[in-house]
DNA sequence: GTTTTTGCCCAAATCGCTTTGGATAATATA
DNA sequence: TATATTATCCAAAGCGATTTGGGCAAAAAC
């Protein structure tokens, strides 16, 4: 590897100077600038970015935490394409995105704290993780600037990103109202995530606002699992509670569901229909597909980066959360 | 943050004792290690990487470089799984995972060499890169550790990592012989892909190997996507050839194949049974699920770090091509 | 009672870069 | 002509660790 000093002693100049020519600084005559930057060029010189982090005390790193738990179809394609957004951002910026180690059995986590402290991380962008999560709790330390999607945490240095779940929930309401239905049943995620909340407060808010009444026995909870939504359905079934269209807090339950409408005979959408939320792949393969409320998973990162990079650059900055805005994807499941 | 020398500082001894004493050297007495052990532990002392990377001259870093193209429906399941079988070995060693930025439009992508050398990056993992791809290029040039999926590239310093194509494609061909299938199509992936060359050849020898007679007329090229296989079925049925089964190279071109059957008024799979190749989250939830050759990501993941490590860790090691096994999985289609 | 060994410790150099605080010579100002 | 500026350049001090090569006293060997 070719460094600064060897560029100095080719040229016979002061390796500073070479530095500082190299940085475009006035105190440098333009013809030594030429100079260095043609011969820094030739013999292939590439800055060595330890080296450089260490005088600026700057590492130019942000630490990328998510869940690739095998078990979860579901963040599987959801944190792809969010991370997807994050790594478009960043790679338009000097920051490297390295991957914060994940669970490992047996081995207790490392904390979060050390991790960032020892490899000198700058901000850290989380996806995936529930509240129960040993993270969550370091984080609310608030020892360095992070932006988490779907959990609603707000500190003088962390931040959040969602969804407009709300609105999500109002759409499908309105657009399963205007198709003549008026008992929609509800299925909801489990309760370890932040965003089941807020989504049944979206539908409770919709019901209402369309006029309809809120009936807790069409409310199911789930656990974001196909077979939980499958569930769901065959108990509202076995109580022969009345309901002609059923909306569930993810794509995955509500392919669930179709499973379960379908199997008692009857038809999605001609007798019961189908809304999910999310939109993943399944969605769009699903049969029928799958009417859905779209995220934006890939703005969820990028944007949710690009409020982390201000925090970074200006540690005055004060937070503010992000709601990204949604779709409804109509299919043949409505 | 707390560093060496504040613990020297504090215990009245010199830094190097400190940094010998954590090193856990031999000429340090047992009463001192354990003083400055205890020290380093309460002052909450982590060794600061970059400055440790600096004096040791490596940087225990891997480079991960991957596609995330939004159109790609393929690569989202498929690499990310494989990423999480990175992330859990290397999750293991004292080597964190760095992201390679991917490309940006307009700018051209900066070269890998540039990359890896400024950030002493020590190994690479490449997933998803088709073969016009320019880091291909870069990576025959043998300059660093890399281990690469599905793209067969053996040289003294870069070896790959792929599912065992031929046998996946020899018990589809079993597996449909066994239901009585003996006209097999086979619609391929794009010759971007290395791993096209390799199943047709696997299709080829598990038809001969099953007294089939190869057929020209039924081995369609798609390019993974739905609609290349959708379209390859069209085109068979238009041309009246005769097919009981389709067997196409990816479960996304399968399900076009379905969706095709089905539009033509035939059945899956009481009519033509369809087999996939991957086993991607999809594969179940299509209708009827489908019957594929599941390639263990995970473990082209877990296993290809595997050797990347002992690559990175030996210089003089030689690195073997590795091949996953595969494993039939019957659903519905078939 | 010397000499050697051993145990324990440390000053200083190094890794590759940035930055500070002059130094020097050329140019401008008085 | 003497002084003040300005334009260029550079030596040396960090950044936070590791490692080399002694040094020194106590213990072991002679």
């Amino acid at each position: 590897m070719v460094k600064l000093s060897d560029i100095a002693k080719k040229l016979n100049i002061s390796l500073t100077t070479v530095s500082r020519a190299l940085g475009d600084y006035s105190d440098v005559s333009s013809k030594t600038k030429e100079l260095v930057k043609k011969t820094a060029e030739e013999m292939g010189y590439v800055p060595h970015k330890f080296a450089q982090n260490l005088a600026l005390k700057k590492s130019h790193l942000v630490g990328l935490v998510y869940i690739d738990d095998q078990r979860s179809d579901f963040y599987q394609s959801f944190s792809f394409e969010v991370i997807a957004g994050v790594r478009n951002y960043f790679g338009k910026t000097s920051y490297d995105l390295i991957i914060i180690p994940g669970k490992q059995k047996n081995k207790a986590k490392e904390s979060l704290k050390k991790i960032c402290y020892s490899r000198g991380i700058e901000g850290l962008f989380v996806v995936g993780v529930s509240v129960e999560d040993p993270y969550i709790k370091e984080l609310e330390e608030d020892f360095i600037p992070a932006i988490i999607v779907d959990y609603p945490l707000l500190t003088k240095k962390v931040s959040y990103i969602q969804s407009n779940n709300i609105k999500g929930c109002e759409l499908v309401v309105k657009h399963l109202a205007s198709k003549g239905h008026s008992k929609i049943a509800f299925i909801n995620g489990h309760s370890h995530a932040a965003i089941s909340i807020t989504r049944l407060e979206g539908y409770k808010k919709a019901i209402e606002n369309n006029g309809f009444s809120y009936d807790q026995n069409i409310v199911k909870t789930g656990d974001f699992s196909e077979k939980s939504g499958y569930d769901a359905v065959k108990e509202m079934f076995s109580k022969k509670l009345d309901f002609t269209a059923v909306f569930a807090a993810s794509d995955i339950m509500a392919v669930g569901a179709i499973k379960a409408i379908k199997e008692s005979g009857l038809k999605v959408p001609d007798d019961i229909a189908v809304i999910g939320f999310d939109d993943i792949l399944i969605a769009v393969y699903s049969s029928p597909s799958l009417t859905t409320v779209r995220q934006h998973k890939f703005d969820l990162g990028y944007k949710g980066s690009r409020e982390l990079f201000k925090m970074i650059e200006n540690p005055d900055y004060i937070p503010k959360s992000k709601r990204i805005d949604v779709e409804l994807i109509i299919r043949d499941s409505t």
